[in-house]
DNA sequence: TGTACATCAGTGAACGCGCGTTCACTGATGTAC
DNA sequence: TGTACATCAGTGAACGCGCGTTCACTGATGTAC
């Protein structure tokens, strides 16, 4: 039994959309561009999607659900090896800005900040999809800083659910500089500036109980 | 003598041509949509703009020399009152940050962010001068973080031209955040914490020395 | 002061190309009985 | 096991509309002598 070809087919047209989107936007991404690349007539493209706007839609909802594994594998392994919500998630962001240096590509993109920027041509169902990828980030990690918090009080005046938002904010603000700059080392450079910040809100109560090493 | 009408509609052109760009991206801003608002016709805007590249690259100078000047106007009024290198500098991001908070429109946008976005369909010149915007507020915080240094040592382990990078950084991916999540409290609050991390950055040595607040 | 010319800030009509979308059709594979 | 039908993964041709761009022209204002 050979490969499903179709899913095949339908995949690799959401990976060229994907990376056009990113490099130009979704508006000047044709669709004449996405056939003559993955080798399909204009029927093809409208066999899998009823329209432009259910491309968009299908980049989004895959874009979702891959960010959201990778974050859930990151942070398994950052605590694997720590029954500490601190330490864990700073082992966490490690792995992160690590993957964003290795990438392969030189400079990486976000389809959630793309389409920030382009979200007057989407539909309402398309914005909500895109604010929910960035609710699931806040969410995700306020929890856990909630958790850290419980163990290490923070520093009184620091806003937990700014510093949540920040993460994501980091990785956006770094991929717009590291693309605009053409540097790859931005990005990953952002995430431990991000790290760092955590770790200082945190330090005054957890010197010496997780070995954190704090600056002279 | 009458104004000068001329200049003033190139002007009215460019003004909504930037919010088009930023709500919706460059490829999907119809040339035809501008005019319709500016009343003007077609050949009426061939006379400003030789053609549509140009209406971009005017787009960015613009920016450019407006974001210029708002920043240098910020920190003379964040020095003035202090000759503290770190003090005004605090004081110059605690002004960006209420001005951001104070923006009429609830989601401001950057034009350099939307054009990262969308790089591709830009020729050469208009990349560099986008990249060179991002360039200028790496200059300026590094200067400005160098000097800062000078009285007050930093932890050793932060690297100085990243924190300076942070600053476009945090403002583009507040934006995302904010436009994303439609709250445009998320933007001014991203600030405060850079310049909470900035001031932890120096505040081992500036213990004391200018009032500094040191958390519990 | 009058006149010739230049420049400024546009108008109006036409252009062709590329875009997203539709519709009737098709050959290969899967399923029911 | 054979056959009828359904579904999958597309093809091919045509559609009209909107887009950026061009070109010859114009009326009002500015400048030189």
């Amino acid at each position: 039994m050979p490969i499903r070809k179709g899913a095949a087919t339908r995949d690799r047209i959401l990976d060229l959309a994907e990376s056009a989107v990113l490099a130009k936007g979704f508006a000047a991404t044709s669709i004449d561009e996405l056939i003559a690349a993955a080798g399909i007539t204009k029927s093809g493209f409208f066999y899998h999607f009823k329209d432009k706007a259910d491309l968009a839609k299908a980049l989004i909802l895959r874009y979702l659900e891959k960010d959201s594994e990778l974050l859930d594998e990151l942070f398994r392994r950052g605590d694997e090896l720590h029954d500490d919500p601190l330490h864990g998630f700073l082992v966490g962001l490690k792995l992160f800005a690590e993957m964003m240096a290795n990438l392969p590509e030189a400079h990486p993109g976000c389809l959630a900040a793309s389409f920030a920027y382009q979200d007057q041509i989407f539909n309402r169902e398309i914005r909500e999809l895109n604010a929910s990828g960035l609710m699931a980030w806040r969410r995700r990690f306020h929890e856990r800083l909630l958790l850290i918090a419980e163990r290490y009080p923070p520093r009184p005046d620091v806003d937990l659910e700014a510093l949540a938002d920040m993460a994501a904010s980091t990785v956006e603000g770094g991929m717009i500089v590291g693309r605009a700059l053409r540097d790859s080392t931005i990005l990953p450079r952002q995430v431990l500036l991000y790290r760092d910040y955590v770790r200082t809100v945190f330090a005054q109560s957890a010197i010496g109980s997780v070995g954190l090493r704090v600056a002279a």
